[in-house]
RNA sequence: GGGCUCUUAGCUCAGUUGGUUAGAGCAUCGUGUUGAUAACGCGGGGGUCGGUGGUUCGAAUCCACUAGGGCCCA
């Protein structure tokens, strides 16, 4: 009998699944939007519409994507799926990155790996395109799984052609504009490679050398300022690379620290930091010392000292990355032999003197003392090397070396050769900066810009203001060629219109025909200028460009190259670190040659960490692939993850976080399947009720819905994602519909008849609801709502109506009734604070179960507002509490409402489970309450 | 070591110009329902707002210092 009593209601129907099985059925929906033609479509129905280019940062194709990409590219999306249906022109050019060491590097590997070492650089650079294409192809299909609707057909890429053609004009304008010159700097150096190296091709293995402590003493000037009478005064170094020593420009002392002179009875007075006394004592084995004077660092500066064996000056100079760790706390200081050496030497206009051969032998320079001329740095196994022998016996010979001993300590070693690399100062390609009042104009160019979060101003800022000339040449073989011509003494030639004409070259051929073709067949056709040799005396040069001139020319070769586009761009979206990276690269090369920034506004997300909030490494299973993170919940969890963390900070992730956000999708999911399953028999065109005659319920609800709308679309223009779901969407979800709207909406929908004006009112709003609802989700799941949409359309998994097609909903002024919701919301604020407590005591004495068991009776005031709104809505309170009775006692000296609970009255009908006075027979179904009768006896 | 930044319940987030017992969702515990059912409802427990010291009648909110995390430099 009941069960047939339950086929007389109007249940939910719908084929909408309650389990997303997001992992098997995604990719079906990916093929269909492919089908369908989706990102086609979107700029079709967009063309007339404003303008918004996010230009997209390319990704680096040297592996599989992990949570990280996926973190920048659904950030983008969801962006641009929010501007496409909000009716944006938004064409989305993805990019791709290729060119740079991390792939030469594994290519490299792989190909030495395989038995041969004698490859050519074009072979090379064949194998690296090989590779970078294969990871382009992997990375776009990884990203399509995850939902990225882009142009993935037109795709940019720094390694096409025409790209680095466009990326050779913008070098042609820098060197016009008199910007690019030649400086040496100091790189790492393979002597039997006979190759600059990068930091990824230094291995660190323990190494013994031979430290040594050498004074320098101090000129008759210094000594006068220093108060210090002994003529044999000193500052003294300590080194383990004394074959460096014949470099020696200056000495660096630490601004801060305290130092001391010491009266010594074998080697003078020496001037050490005071913390060091102790150890350099013992080191040098000096017996007895006193201390004669102390100094900061700071008063030091500027004053001269004698290069041991060389006359000339070695001015003690100020650095910061001086400490008393080891040594004397005075560094010795070659700028042609070390970074940080450089860096003092730069600040201090030193040359940059590195008096060594590609050999490594020292080369006859006229300072070099003639004993050395010629002898090699390269320690020989554990042998020191002619060149620190010859070090020593100069500095033994005249003094100057107090002690020398065997030191071991991790050493940077070349990958191929395994031997010691140097620190070789090297003619590199430099952009100034500041000669053109560049560095300025970036500065303020950033004030045009506008920062997501505001901070990120303060971090380019400080980039743009610390760095230093760009050195844009690197030694290596895969990247844009460097279109600079030698002759046979090594004199550059570079010149603008030569680049042009060449870059017109490159576009058709690409930039590996540099690597095949000699000077002159490169140069044939292309008038040079009047000063230049014949181009049959000239040779190419080796060097590349540095990568960040690739990335960084984007904005030229794609924004300003394609008709579509525009520049500059109205967003870019990286993670922080690219403050120093793309966006400041981008930076430079548009202040450059367009004199304004490329983007308008820069949006910046943190990292990836795990949730201890410390960074991933490699072994920890957070950083597992992107693949197998979707494998593992789908791609809609992942985007639901991402949208519902703040992203300006760093990102945390565990599986306890992504299930905790699968948990609030499972509730998004359902509470979709309930609207589509009790819409399943209703036609807006025929059974929807006007606005105005909705019932105070379904009022309160498109009230909730008008303020969801207008509160999801601020979140989503200021790129708020988390706040959007998190703050409203989340909550409307779960507290506005399921666990107050739909709860109280079951007894209408399911028990009254299918065209009765109340059902059809709410199923009026719910349709609307559900409408509005999907779309404003869209962006963030938009696997799960275009399911939904279908479903709604045809009960089936596709339709060729798709979401992504739909427009930005706009909240109706019609659905605005504060003045019923205020009453609707107080009415069940009430409810959940006055009554449910009490219920709950009923049921924990089993009086009850379901609420429909009890009755509530209110004694009060009707002067009391809370009463009188209770009065107000005296024949509602029993639905929208979802009690069988609701009785309200007008008792005016009562100014405190008095709530008492009970079991309802009366007799349960077993068609509504409602309580009431009495059953009323039927012909077929038994005994029933006289509400369902009436329906049972006149089916609509 | 420097620049920027973050730190509110087990987890993810809100907390408006400083103002009553600091909120939400999820998780957890208890419970109801079995007509959203591998779903939904109701109730409970859970936070000295990283720490310390200030300003104030009053601070999660302002200031200083400090601890720990992150990115980028060195």
């Amino acid at each position: 009998m009941a069960q047939d009593l339950k086929d007389t209601l109007n249940l939910p129907q719908t084929n909408f699944p309650m389990r997303g099985n997001l992992v098997e059925r995604e990719p079906l929906r990916i093929d269909h939007w492919k089908k369908i033609g989706l990102y086609e479509k979107l700029q079709a129905k967009n063309s007339g519409g404003e303008s918004f280019i996010l230009h997209d940062g390319p990704p680096f194709t040297n592996g599989d994507l992990h949570l990280g990409h996926a973190l920048n590219k659904t950030l983008k999306d969801t962006i641009l799926r929010y501007k496409w249906m909000s009716g944006y022109n938004a064409p989305y050019i993805p990019g791709w990155d290729s060119h740079g060491l991390p792939i030469e590097h594994k290519v490299s590997r792989e190909l030495q790996n395989s038995g041969r070492t004698d490859y050519t650089p074009l072979e090379v650079r064949k194998a690296c395109a090989k590779f970078a294409d294969k990871y382009r192809i992997i990375q776009s299909e990884q990203f399509e799984r995850l939902g990225v609707t882009a142009d993935w057909a037109n795709e940019y890429w720094t390694i096409h052609p025409e790209y680095e053609a466009a990326e050779l004009e913008t070098f042609a304008n820098f060197v016009e504009q008199g910007l690019v010159y030649r400086s040496k700097k100091p790189v790492y150096w393979s002597i039997p490679c006979a190759t600059a190296l990068a930091e990824a091709e230094i291995e660190y293995k323990d190494h013994t050398s031979i430290s040594v402590f050498v004074k320098l003493r101090l000129s008759d000037e210094a000594r006068t300022q220093l108060h210090l009478p002994d003529e044999d005064s000193s500052i003294l170094i300590w080194t383990t690379t004394p074959w460096t020593l014949p470099a020696n420009l200056a000495v660096s002392v630490h601004p801060k620290i305290e130092y001391s002179a010491i009266k010594t009875n074998k080697h003078g007075t020496l001037i050490v930091a005071t913390a060091l006394i102790e150890s350099v004592v013992a080191e040098c084995n000096l017996e007895s010392y006193e201390i004669i004077a102390t100094y900061l660092g700071a008063e030091l500066e500027k004053l001269n000292a004698h290069h041991p064996f060389i006359d000339r000056p070695s001015p003690l100079l100020l650095a910061d990355y001086v400490t008393t760790d080891s040594g004397t706390g005075c560094v010795h200081t070659a700028p042609g032999h070390g970074l940080d050496d450089y860096i003092t030497g730069i600040n201090n206009g030193l040359e940059v003197y590195c008096p060594l051969d590609d050999e490594g032998c020292y080369v006859d320079d006229g300072q070099v003392p003639a004993e050395l001329v010629g002898l090699s740095v390269l320690d020989a196994g554990k042998k020191p090397s002619d060149a620190n022998l010859g070090v020593l016996r100069i500095t033994a010979a005249n003094g100057s070396l107090i002690s020398k001993k065997k030191f071991v300590h991790s050493y940077p070693h070349c990958w191929r050769s395994k031997t010691p690399v140097v620190f070789r100062a090297m003619d590199q390609w430099f952009i100034a900066l500041d000669k053109k009042g560049d560095r300025t104009r970036a500065l303020e160019s950033l004030k045009d810009v506008n920062f997501i979060p505001s901070w990120g101003e303060n971090r380019i800022r400080a980039a743009v203001e610390n760095r230093p000339d760009w050195c844009i040449s690197r030694q290596r073989t895969w990247g844009v060629p460097i279109p600079a011509f030698y002759d046979e003494d090594g004199c550059a030639y570079m010149d603008a219109s030569v680049i042009r004409a060449i870059s017109k070259k490159v576009a058709v051929a690409g930039t590996d025909f540099w690597f095949e073709k000699t000077a002159a067949e490169i140069l044939d056709s292309i008038p040079l200028p009047s000063d230049w040799p014949s181009p049959e005396k000239l040779s190419c040069g080796n060097d590349t460009l540095d990568v960040w001139i690739d990335s960084g020319s984007s904005h030229r070769a794609v924004l300003q190259k394609r008709s579509n586009l525009k520049w500059p761009a109205d967003l870019y979206l990286e993670g922080s670190d690219q403050h120093r990276g793309w966006f400041q690269s981008s930076l430079w090369t548009s202040v450059i040659v367009d004199k304004a920034a490329p983007f308008r506004n820069l949006l910046t997300h943190g990292f990836i960490v795990k949730e201890d909030g410390t960074k991933l490494s490699k072994s920890d299973g957070a950083a597992r692939p992107l693949n197998e993170w979707i494998e593992g919940y789908g791609a809609d969890i992942v985007r639901l993850w991402i949208c519902s963390q703040d992203y300006r900070g760093d990102v945390p992730v565990s599986d306890k976080i992504m299930k905790n956000v699968a948990n609030n999708y499972r509730n998004l999911r359902n509470t979709l399947r309930f609207q589509i399953g009790n819409l399943h028999d209703f036609n807006a065109a025929t059974d929807a009720v006007p606005l105005d005659q909705l019932s105070a319920l379904d009022k309160w609800a498109l009230n909730e819905l008008a303020q969801l709308v207008r509160k999801v679309t601020e979140a989503y223009d200021l790129y708020e994602f988390h706040r959007a779901f998190k703050d409203f969407i989340d909550p409307f979800v779960a507290n506005t519909l399921s666990a107050t709207y739909h709860d109280v909406l079951k007894d209408r929908l399911y028990t009254r008849s299918p065209s009765d004006p109340l059902r059809r009112s709410s199923q009026t709003a719910i349709h609307i609801i559900f409408s509005v609802f999907t779309r404003l989700i869209a962006p963030i799941v938009p696997f799960t709502a275009d399911e939904a949409w279908s479903y709604a359309q045809n009960n089936s998994d596709f339709s060729d109506k798709l979401i992504a097609l739909a427009d930005w909903p706009v909240a109706d002024s019609a659905w605005d009734d504060p003045e019923t919701a205020s009453d609707i919301t107080a009415l069940r604020s009430f409810l959940s604070t006055q009554v449910n407590e009490r219920l709950e005591g009923l049921r924990q004495q089993k009086k009850i179960g379901q609420s429909l068991d009890a009755k509530v009776v209110i004694t009060g005031s009707s002067r009391n507002p809370e009463f009188a709104r209770l009065q107000k809505y005296v024949n509602e309170l029993p639905e929208l509490f979802i009690l069988s009775q609701v009785t309200l006692i007008e008792s005016p000296e009562n100014t405190e409402l008095n709530v008492k609970v009970a079991h309802a009255d009366g007799v349960r009908c077993p068609r509504s489970w409602r309580w009431v006075p009495e059953l009323v027979k039927t012909e077929d179904w038994g005994s029933v309450s006289p509400r369902c009768a009436e329906i049972l006896n006149h089916p609509s």
